[in-house]
RNA sequence: UGGGGCGUGGCCAAGCGGCAAGGCGCGGGACUUUGGAUCCCGUAUUCGGAGGUUCGAAUCCUCCCGCCCCAACCA
């Protein structure tokens, strides 16, 4: 896919405006700090394209990878595994410079001991619960702790104790000296180390006082040298925090910008309600090709440049935005239509005999893989008398606009004849029809009528003795509704749960070719949508294909059309 | 309610004093051995509202309205 030209957004102006008056030496060097506490999802995705993708734009430039981990409790070595995968997924590359908050704990740990001696932080012995009173409302200002005044050589000396693990957990914090009377509620002597007894994933037993995010934060970005710490918009009230605590300790200062998360219509987007999602058994689980995760989205056959050209074209913005997931539907196709081989399938079998068509004879038809790739070729498909066809391309009592097959009716069969519908065969009881009957002209082959006559409808289909069965998976949105729980936060967003997102068919039948296809790659099955096998449940002898995204079907929308 | 942020077509989003880009969606047409793809054409006399400044305002000023975020020893 060609990508699409950067388009200008308030970040990259600002990113300009820096490298021309010089700002930081002329460098962009930015960072992609996830904490390793779930898995990433889209929403993650388009701070990975904004992060990585500012870096690449300037020749020498760079992006870290920097895991946020100073909450072991919350922290695996899981899902930090599963985030490197996802990112080198994406297509980006962090080089050497993969780093963790806790590679910082050492530093750290001495600047807070600096900031107590500047009577700037002060060991407090309230409780968490005594904390909360202390500090006021949003219209009222809080109140200082009294532990507040405590001299730095008490501070001092406590603080070390709490690293010796001598209190247990909750017993005391260390905070910031600011202003218990701010407006914002940040600056009002904010918490900077808790007691934790428990073993971190990365620096195990050395360590049971952990620094919080906004102490830690900004000191990391300092330390690696990043000009833009670019992050979501919940973090501006932040600011003001993050600068005080570089200018308290005299170092190095970055530039932290906000820009709105993405919203995406049918689904959800929190880490909260995914791990219900999961936890729940709503889902398969983070992979499931349902959910909005990298993981999910990478199973059900997304393209990273898929994925990447959405994040591009939605925009940057500071503005709380829902984005239709039929943008991201849209840059899908866009990108499979290019790339993915053609085959034919047939998801719901109807069989189809042709009449006049020698039993036991079967020929090879030629079929063109890719119609926008003409360097993709051709393969060969076989054909016979009986075949199967589509349920959805027979209809017995036609509308007007319906040019597919029906009684009397003529329709090209891909690649192969033009066939003439002759009758039906109907199951006795049930009144179903269980087989139509054609007669074909030989003298289409290939699917040129030689007289020049036109036929409307082409339809594909697989021929029964050489078909592959398979089970294909066909999802829908997970959501019913654009906004799951609607407008506000408190909404029963799980009464909005598509309970129609997973369909399983048996018994589909495959072209032949087919078969050996791997495990995650992707065909357009004619006429139907973008298929990829799946890498989990596939196997050789039972393969299972997902469908990752239908094809435009304006015949859908012509019948929905004519029934309104 | 104190603070912060944001309001441009159905959904995103440029524009930042000179007279409303683009994408998605939607509608129409052309073409077509995928009712796919592709290609055309249409889709805001108006920028949350009301005043004001100016020859001229989405852009500047004032007031009002609406939406989002913040009272974890989470990030």
């Amino acid at each position: 896919m060609s990508p699409s030209e950067p388009a200008p957004n308030f970040i990259r102006k600002l990113i300009a405006d820096d490298l021309v008056s010089g700002r930081f030496g002329g460098r962009v060097i930015t960072r992609f700090p996830p904490e390793p506490n779930g898995y990433l999802h889209i929403g993650h995705a388009k701070s990975i394209c904004l992060n990585f993708g500012l870096a690449a734009e300037h020749p020498g430039d760079r992006c870290h990878l920097r895991f946020d981990d100073t909450n072991p409790t919350k922290e695996t070595t899981e899902y930090a595994e599963s985030i490197m995968d996802d990112v080198r997924w994406l297509g980006f590359d962090w080089g050497p410079h993969l780093y963790h908050a806790s590679d910082y704990f050492d530093r750290l740990y001495e600047w807070a001991v600096a900031l107590i001696k500047a009577g700037k932080a002060y060991v407090d012995d309230l409780s968490a619960d005594e904390i909360r009173q202390h500090r006021g409302t949003l219209t009222q200002p809080g109140t200082e702790s009294p532990y507040r005044a405590r001299s730095v050589e008490e501070s001092l000396d406590l603080f070390e104790r709490m690293r010796a693990g001598e209190f247990p957990d909750g017993s005391r914090v260390l905070r910031a000296k600011i202003d218990m009377a701010s407006p914002n509620l940040n600056m009002r002597d904010p918490t900077m180390y808790r007691i934790r007894k428990v073993a971190h994933q990365r620096t195990g037993d050395r360590w049971c006082i952990y620094p919080m995010y906004d102490y830690a934060h900004g000191q990391s970005d300092s330390i690696e040298g990043i000009t833009h710490s670019i992050c979501t918009m919940e973090y501006e009230d932040h600011r003001p925090l993050y600068d005080w605590f570089l200018d308290a300790l005299g170092i190095y200062h970055p530039q932290q910008i906000e820009f709105a998360r993405l919203n995406l219509s049918h689904t959800v987007l929190s880490k909260r309600k995914l791990l219900e999602l999961v936890e729940g058994g709503h889902v398969s689980g983070w992979d499931d090709p349902r959910m909005p995760t990298i993981a999910g989205l990478r199973r059900r056959g997304y393209t990273a440049e898929a994925l990447r050209e959405f994040c591009e074209r939605i925009g940057v913005a500071k503005k709380d935005a829902l984005v239709d997931v039929a943008h991201l539907e849209h840059c899908l196709r866009e990108d499979l239509n290019r790339r993915a081989p053609r085959a034919m399938a047939v998801l719901r079998p109807l069989r189809l005999v042709i009449e006049n068509y020698p039993e036991g004879q079967a020929e090879i038809m030629e079929a063109v893989n890719n119609p926008e790739d003409a360097s993709m070729g051709t393969r060969q498909v076989p054909f016979s008398r009986v075949l199967y066809i589509e349920q959805d391309d027979f209809r017995e009592e036609p509308s007007r606009k319906y040019y597919r097959l029906a009684p009397g009716t003529e329709v090209r069969l891909r690649y192969a004849y033009l066939v003439r519908c002759t009758g039906v065969v109907k199951d006795e009881r049930t009144g179903e029809v269980v087989e139509v009957r054609v007669s074909y002209d030989p003298a289409t082959r290939g699917g040129d009528a030689p007289d020049g006559r036109k036929v409307r409808g082409t339809i594909h289909w697989v021929s029964a003795a050489h078909a592959v069965e398979a089970e294909v998976r066909l999802y829908d949105h997970l959501f019913l509704v654009p906004r799951p729980g609607g407008e506000d936060e408190a909404g029963d967003w799980k009464a909005d749960l598509n309970p129609r997102s997973l369909e399983r068919l048996t018994g589909c039948r495959l072209e032949p070719g087919l078969e050996a296809a791997a495990p995650g790659s992707r065909y357009q099955f004619e006429r139907n949508g973008y298929f990829c096998v799946d890498v989990k449940d596939s196997s050789p002898g039972r393969p299972v294909w997902n469908r990752t995204v239908s094809l435009r079907d304006t015949w859908a929308k012509i019948e929905k059309g004519a029934k309104a």
